[in-house]
DNA sequence: CGTTCATGACTGTATGTTACAGACGGAAAA
DNA sequence: TTTTCCGTCTGTAACATACAGTCATGAACG
């Protein structure tokens, strides 16, 4: 049997189809708007404007990086004063990396452009399908995310 | 209104976060899975597979990668045997790049190890259910696919 | 209280992927 | 035939990332 027989193939299809496109789409991405706020930098501020203040080893483990890579795109995006860094008031050892406002107004206006394209592409959807492709992504996610946990402690 | 509140809101941030995950498991793949068949080399294989021989620029232009890049990857996977490069017959400037049998087999193996770990993952889920992820990806890319046809001729 | 071990951040180094610019040769057009 | 275009390849540079090692702080334990 062929894997694209099965609806597991169609689905491993599927998302490997997505990956190159989100890929190319951010490389095709005008300067402007991805160069200003490159991948890593991105994620790091939704997480810091969804959990608040964090250190750099809950950013690495949140984002499935090194500490070593976190530490780095920290320091640059400091440099653009995206973020602000701080000692951890509650262990000597830490510093707090927090969100700065212009790093928020940034994240922001990449997430709302983000959320354009995806508008006018699913325009032709109904409002039902648009639900449906929501929670089915969702749902996926909850998924791997389950299977990263599971993977982590084995 | 914040952008979470809105389905399209939803959808890009499910996006974006199966984006981390999916590069995250990549990386965190066993080396004798992984590094055996990286990224882009899965894709191209992939490809020729369904397509057949391809010279160095359809297949550029097939990933959004840049003729360069093809080229040293192809360069890597001919020297690991998984494709063959000749010159193509039917232009003289053209290299065609086939898949090998080894790269076919290479291909094959990780495509049903990837199979196996969506099925692990959704072991939960209703067929229907299954059906219905599918589905929507599909339509999903359908609709990527659409506005990249757009850009490239604007 | 001091020693030992664990943890958090950072730095040095190496690797892999990518793009852009330029070279070279063959193809197509003038 | 000459000029221009196109496909491939090579040189170079940028960037994200990991791994190993360093340094400092905190925690555990005698």
């Amino acid at each position: 049997m062929n894997a694209d027989d099965s609806v597991i193939g169609r689905i491993e299809t599927e998302v490997a189809l997505l990956m190159r496109f989100a890929e190319a789409t951010r490389r095709a991405t005008p300067v402007e708007a991805h160069r200003s706020l490159d991948r890593a930098a991105y994620v790091i501020l939704r997480y810091l404007d969804e959990a608040g203040p964090q250190n750099v080893s809950a950013l690495a483990a949140r984002l499935n990086l090194d500490g070593s890579t976190v530490t780095r795109q920290v320091g640059a995006m400091e440099r653009e004063g995206l973020i602000a860094r701080e000692a951890d008031p509650n262990d000597g050892r830490g510093t707090l990396v927090s969100a700065t406002a212009s790093g928020l107004r940034r994240m922001s206006t990449v997430r709302m452009a983000r959320a354009e394209i995806y508008d006018e592409m699913l325009a032709s959807w109904s409002e039902t399908d648009r639900a449906e492709l929501a929670t089915m992504l969702t749902r996926l996610n909850e998924a791997l995310a389950a299977r990263s946990q599971a993977r982590r402690r084995p």
